[in-house]
DNA sequence: GATGGAAAAATTGTATCCAATATGAAATAG
DNA sequence: CTATTTCATATTGGATACAATTTTTCCATC
């Protein structure tokens, strides 16, 4: 099967000045203060939404599990109001789902669902890349090339996070917030599924081989090649964890 | 430019027995109550989140607009409660964005914006078409002709409804509920920006057009023709819609 | 008249309280 | 002994109350 762009999204008059960051917390930001939330204002959600979307990617959450405002109100020491807040969040990202005068529980898990995230991750990261590829320098690509060296020797535990750092390095100059968000709401969905294909060393081997095979492409600057060696890694990827989900 | 798809996406034992239906509200429901959501419990703020989201995409409420939680609390006769949440939920879908401290403001409009949004719209409506071609009956194509007709006569400001419904009933056969969901905020989102171009007859000629080319394609199974026309039709309305708004 | 600062008002973010519903246990009828 | 009904408890959804911060206003000073 063979599906052909013949538009070539040639948007004349393209400044793309500013990198256009949307206020959103955006889930990427780095600890900025330890001290457990109790300092300033308005932070204490955002904390929570973090722990549990890690909780719940994880594993130590499982699919549907029962999520007792009280409790995580305790848990994190404030009020069920923050905890519902971050609820709302983590509904909208698709990780917990309400169930009127019953409470929020983790979403379940199933192939269908990974095979979807993966035919969506396909169609959404190659366009990323395509659009990124034009305006890639080479700075860029050397960085995405050390992520792809630490991620060879880190533990398997680091391995989504590294993941996703390297793809996303490798997307953010298409300067596109709305894709760039959905690019990384997809591929943490996708994390909650990689812990059970992540521990077969056959798996990881070909992903650093499809990444090396990426880097290379993107330094020729092969957008051909390029979209083709991502749209396989990421389709076999997904192949690959639907059928060990369906063996189970 | 030409990209092709070489990986068919072909995952082996899917059974997709059943739609998956999502537990969230899924923003499509029809009026069941029109009783001003004062009987039942816990559906405020959907009722808010619906109408605040109609009044963006309208543009009753324009782009950088204070949203104030306690004249919304008025309006629509609760406390800010509920008006939180709707208000969280449009922040996930993109509507307004959230300054700490400060309140939520209605997000703005550009250019570059509505670019991405078709952009994007390009990649997923593609993919659901694709899926949920080889499901499609021709029941259902007969709906969409339907639709297509009431289109062609119904009042400009039935449009953006109208043909979000049409497309939807092209796709639901996909069975994807993710990929559903993202088309539908998506055009949403396209929705804002359709005003400044439905006005002008050509624009909705063009469309009424290339949608009987579709379904005509569709009507064959044609699957390469009719993701080639989807894609065009959708490339072509972002750019007129691009290069309309960059003149302003 | 313009500018800077302090106080007041307004607004958000959080905590607590209340109402409505669901869950579960105990009691009663069969 | 089991099934059903009733009542107590737990939990969510919403309203009110309070704290922290921001914005506005007003006044003094230059």
């Amino acid at each position: 099967m063979i599906i052909l762009s013949m538009l070539k999204l040639s948007y004349h008059s393209s400044e793309t000045k500013n990198d256009a960051e949307m206020k959103r917390p955006s889930a990427v930001m780095a600890h900025q203060d330890e001290s457990a939330s109790q300092g300033r204002h308005g932070e204490q959600a955002l904390e929570i939404l973090q722990t549990l979307r890690e909780d719940i990617i994880s594993g130590r959450l499982t699919a549907g599990s029962l999520l007792r405002q009280q409790l995580l109100a305790e848990r994190f020491g404030v009020s069920r109001m923050p905890v519902r807040e971050a609820l709302y969040r983590l509904e909208a990202e698709g990780f917990i789902a309400f169930t009127p005068n019953k409470g929020a529980t983790v979403a379940p898990v199933s192939a269908e669902d990974v095979r979807e995230i993966y035919e969506m991750r396909s169609a959404a990261e190659t366009l990323a890349l395509r659009l990124a590829l034009p305006e890639l320098t080479n700075a860029q690509i050397g960085r995405a090339e050390d992520l792809q060296a630490e991620m060879e020797t880190a533990p398997v535990g680091e391995f989504g996070k590294l993941n996703a750092a390297f793809h996303q390095t490798l997307y953010q100059p298409c300067a596109r917030p709305r894709l760039l968000a959905h690019v990384e709401n997809l591929s943490n969905a996708a994390d909650r599924y990689l812990r059970v294909a992540i521990g077969t060393l056959d798996y990881a081997e070909k992903s650093h081989r499809e990444h090396r095979t990426l880097l290379e492409a993107c330094r020729r600057r092969d957008e051909a090649d390029a979209v083709g060696c991502l749209m396989q890694h990421i389709e076999e990827g997904g192949q690959t964890l639907y059928r060990r989900l369906t063996e189970l």
